[in-house]
DNA sequence: TTGCTCCTCACGTCACGTGAGGTGGC
DNA sequence: TTGCTCCTCACGTCACGTGAGGTGGC
């Protein structure tokens, strides 16, 4: 499922109540609250995404599994953005580490190439100092 | 503060709760949910800690202030441990890159002090290509 | 007209904090 | 003996979900 099907509002509420296995009232609670946003039409109607309809799975079982009531679980929405985030970071400073060192051996092997004294590490040079 | 203090059990419920603004009885509720597990004395008498005290806090302001239930702060209270360590991650991977980088600077120094042709970069051979 | 939507209000249930009440060891 | 601790039980309050009841537009 593509990110524009995602987001496209589609549901009324009856639907989107029953796709999530909640009582309608429930979602007008929820919205309320601050907890899901769904769009509306011209007729101020409410229209759920898929993407609303998977917070609302993800808000049902944060509360009747966990017994976490609402403001609990605004807070742990934003606990798990803020998570989501710094994995995509060390995911990109992996990805930069990975790279930098590569580009030191492509460096270090052309010094060999060009028939240079290549810069070895301590290591290289003393293999028994590995050990400590 | 050091580590061994906060950890010290020092505080019979009574203080306990008064530095933490809350009924003893609260305390023991906090206990039997898991949340707070102060140290015993051999007479079975709970004895808190400077630690065990900065929980209370942190529980009190997620209870009173934001409102969350005891099954909101308990995911909470693991969501932080979770951003504590990444973020700790983070910082380390941070000191790895620097680390590598100036590793690669030093690299290139030597070459020059022993006369080589030194590995440059696209940026040191040609300035001008910094700005885009 | 039918079946939906919108809204507000009220009730039942449950979590949680407070307090009482009774016990026992420094 | 006094003042603490330990525990359990009960009550008041509040959050939340469900449902009713009345309205209006496709």
């Amino acid at each position: 499922m593509n990110e524009e099907r995602e987001d496209r509002a589609v549901y009324i509420i009856s639907v989107a109540a029953e796709l999530a296995g909640m009582h309608p009232q429930t979602l007008r609670i929820y919205e309320r609250k601050g907890l899901v946003r769904p769009a509306r039409t011209s007729g101020n109607t409410r229209r759920y995404s898929d993407r609303d309809i998977e917070r609302l799975r993800m808000i049902q079982q944060l509360t009747q599994e966990e017994g976490i009531n609402l403001a609990g679980v605004r807070m742990i929405v934003e606990l798990e953005r803020q998570i989501e985030q710094m994995r995509a970071e060390v995911e990109r400073m992996h990805r930069d580490l990975a790279r930098a060192r590569q580009a030191r051996r492509r460096a270090d092997a052309a010094s060999h190439e060009v028939g240079l004294v290549p810069m070895r590490s301590l290591e290289e040079m003393f293999p028994w100092m590995r050990e400590r």
